[in-house]
DNA sequence: ACCTGAACACCGTTCAAGT
DNA sequence: ACCTGAACACCGTTCAAGT
């Protein structure tokens, strides 16, 4: 449910509570390097220079390839972060919304994701070996969030079942680079007609 | 018909043969620089170093640079030159077959060219200046190539009438897109089915 | 006119020295 | 253990000097 993959190493005999493996500087400078890369990538680009990104985080460049050995490790990082946001927001809209305002919430918590992080998406056709697990941490975690809220709503019968979790998101994101040409707002008029088509009552047939 | 738009300064009161504006040397190097650029591309990427390529193609760095002001000018110059040839081919190809068969070979002649560029596609979409008018002059020397094959096609009775080149280019470039992923061969062989789908006698309503 | 290549600025990455 | 930042290698771009 939260965050997702911290590194525990496999095989503890010494069990405890003394059992953190990171010191406390070191997890608070990977906090800030991340939060700020987020941030810098976003103003900036993923071009952006390393060393300004060390810089803002007030750590040294060194400090940025401990964590991230190459750049590219660093973007990855960046982007997984951001795809569990964008997951653990599903279960906090479901808290917060009924079943169908959550769904809606939601796909457009998505296409803010999408939207930010077309940059991102260009860098993942790259090649480059440090995006590779990362279509399939998109599957295995908004895959699961998508389909949670899909089961809410059309247990409640706010929405018609059948509809594909996977198909909707690869939709709507090829909705949103396509909306970048078009111009903004496109995408969440688009959206807004799925989710309309998605609910009872709408004449759908094919 | 032939490549392009070659810089001939308007306004010329010196009438004459001796018109020639570039230099022979200067029209070698060029020529040497955006051959060798379209194999150093082809082999190692469009990030490969300028300097590379202008050892290569035996000249000075500075020279490249007097051609083209930016990495990315040549980058499109060599962008251009391949829509070109790629143009070019249709008549070719329609002097040498038969309508449909010129229509066929002329559309894996585009699945190869679509296919290699998939790397300066990605830069496309990078927002340089550089590379804002290719999209325009894409279709500008694509599109009239492919409805020319068509209308050659169709007043022979080869394939039915009305179908869109700009729709079919397109859609062959997101298909090889897709067929990365999935495996070579791939395109060409989807390229087989839409041809034979506008063939004459296929049932073809949808 | 056009070409060359040393020189400059900048960026990714490493590693010896610190605490 | 972890951090720092000078140092190295490399790449885009410029420009004084050549022909």
């Amino acid at each position: 449910m939260s965050g997702g993959s911290e590194r525990r190493g496999a095989g503890e005999g010494t069990g405890g509570q003394a059992d953190r493996r990171v010191r406390a500087d070191a997890q608070r400078n990977m906090d800030a390097l991340l939060r700020t890369a987020l941030a810098v990538f976003a103003t900036s680009g993923v071009d952006a220079p390393v060393r300004e990104i060390a810089e803002r985080a007030g750590v040294g460049v060194g400090t940025v390839y401990r964590h991230f050995p190459q750049r590219s490790d660093l973007i990855a990082a960046v982007f997984r972060r951001e795809i569990d946001a964008c997951a653990d927001a599903a279960s906090l809209l479901a808290a917060e919304y009924g079943p169908f305002d959550a769904l809606a919430q939601w796909m457009l918590r998505y296409v803010d994701f999408v939207s930010a992080k077309r940059g991102l998406a260009a860098a993942l056709h790259s090649g480059d070996p440090a995006y590779e697990a990362l279509p399939a941490y998109f599957d295995q975690r908004l895959r699961p969030a998508l389909q949670g809220l899909f089961d809410a709503a059309s247990a409640a019968g706010a929405i018609r079942t059948g509809a594909k979790p996977n198909e909707l998101l690869r939709a709507v994101a090829s909705l949103c680079t396509a909306a970048h040409d078009v111009g903004p707002d496109y995408a969440r008029s688009m959206i807004g007609l799925l989710l309309d088509g998605l609910r009872y009552g709408a004449a759908g047939s094919a």
